[in-house]
DNA sequence: AAGATATTCAACCGCCATCCG
DNA sequence: ACGGATGGCGGTTGAATATCT
């Protein structure tokens, strides 16, 4: 037995809102506020409709200050940076973002901008000329909460026709909601992997760090690369999917300063040990003694991001993380090397 | 010009969290 | 402590519109 519905629907009108409702509606609202009680608010004001459609029209339409049009560049910038950090948190990048809701973000991300990124780094013709379904990102688990305990659970079959159907893009671009298999290709020194066959990696979102890695002074670099970054390591290899090499201090500069920022979408490093950097208009984490600080990041979103977290702890010897709906990639400090030497993993 | 196909986006659905009696 | 009511959110749908052939 299904919950109860919140209205009588066979009673309540659906579809768009006519312009009296939405006068109907506004004027009640500026005139009464909403009293705390959408689902009362309809009958007050004279409406047939569901106090959840009202919520809706009047948070996404009718309430004062909302910005429509056309997003600016800063304003993709914020929505890439947030969305590579927290994933599809809309409402809370919506939040970042003066004028904007979440269902509009939300839109904008799934019909133009995500495509835009793709569009950066598609290796086959332009997209009108093919199938619709070939712009589609593979199908692939949801990230969010409810399917969050079963997302290390994907069977290699299913890992391998992903793969099949990633080879529609162009490689040094793996896009978002791209699962990488760890590490049985990658042979990291970490000797406490869980959740080792695969990740649900949604770009650089989140990462975990494990009782066994240790935390001492070197840098460890986590690099999400494009071809330019294959070609700049001293010795790096490539496998089509995953590899990773050390190079020098000065070379990760070099790379740093010619691939890194928003214009190319292509690269992201992060910076393991003591301090984890994302890109410079990102933000910072700081993990120490199994806690996660945020740093150059809004207080509201701090807040959010750690209440998810411990909600959604589910390990406590292995989870400290921002957000409840990716794996982790791992990372462990190989010793032997230089200091001058840097452990960089490539993503194709 | 017309039908087919692709895109957009407002609105809905259903789930989970929180509130409150 | 419990359970129903409501709020809030993210995923999805489908009608309207735009573009292509």
């Amino acid at each position: 037995m299904g919950r109860a519905p919140c209205c009588d629907k066979a009673n309540v009108k659906k579809g768009p809102w006519s312009p009296e409702e939405d006068s109907k509606l506004k004027e009640y609202i500026e005139k009464y506020g909403t009293g705390g009680n959408w689902i009362a608010l309809p009958q007050k004001a004279g409406l047939k409709r569901c106090g959840k459609s009202c919520r809706l029209r009047w948070l996404n339409y009718l309430r004062p200050n909302i910005k429509h049009g056309e997003f600016s560049d800063e304003e993709d910038r914020m929505i890439c940076s947030l969305y590579a950090s927290i994933g599809s948190r809309w409402s809370v990048i919506a939040a970042q973002l003066s004028g904007r809701t979440d269902n509009d973000i939300k839109n904008y991300w799934n019909t133009k901008l995500k495509k835009k990124l793709m569009g950066m780094h598609m290796a086959s013709p332009p997209a009108r000329h093919q199938h619709r379904n070939l712009l589609k990102p593979p199908p692939f688990p949801s990230s969010s909460h409810h399917s969050y305990q079963n997302q290390s659970l994907i069977q290699s079959e299913t890992l391998s026709s992903l793969y099949k159907d990633l080879s529609n893009y162009d490689r040094s671009f793996l896009g978002f909601e791209v699962p990488l298999p760890l590490p049985s290709q990658v042979s990291l020194t970490s000797n406490n992997f869980s959740n080792t066959s695969t990740n649900s990696f949604s770009l650089f979102q989140t990462l975990n760090y494990p009782a066994g890695v240790k935390k001492n002074n070197n840098n460890n670099l986590l690099m999400f690369g494009s071809e330019g970054s294959c070609s700049t390591s001293s010795a790096g290899s490539c496998n089509n999917q995953i590899s990773y090499d050390y190079c020098s201090r000065s070379e990760i500069n070099n790379i740093k300063q010619e691939e890194m920022g928003f214009d190319h979408q292509s690269f992201m490093m992060l910076n393991f040990g003591n301090q984890w950097t994302e890109k410079p208009n990102g933000f910072y984490f700081e993990a120490e003694n199994n806690t996660l600080e945020f740093t150059d990041l809004d207080e509201d979103v701090k807040q959010q991001l750690i209440s998810t977290s411990s909600k959604n702890t589910h390990n406590n010897d292995t989870i400290i993380n921002g957000s409840s709906t990716s794996n982790c990639l791992l990372f462990n400090v190989d010793e032997s090397k230089t200091e001058d030497d840097e452990k960089v993993m490539y993503f194709y």
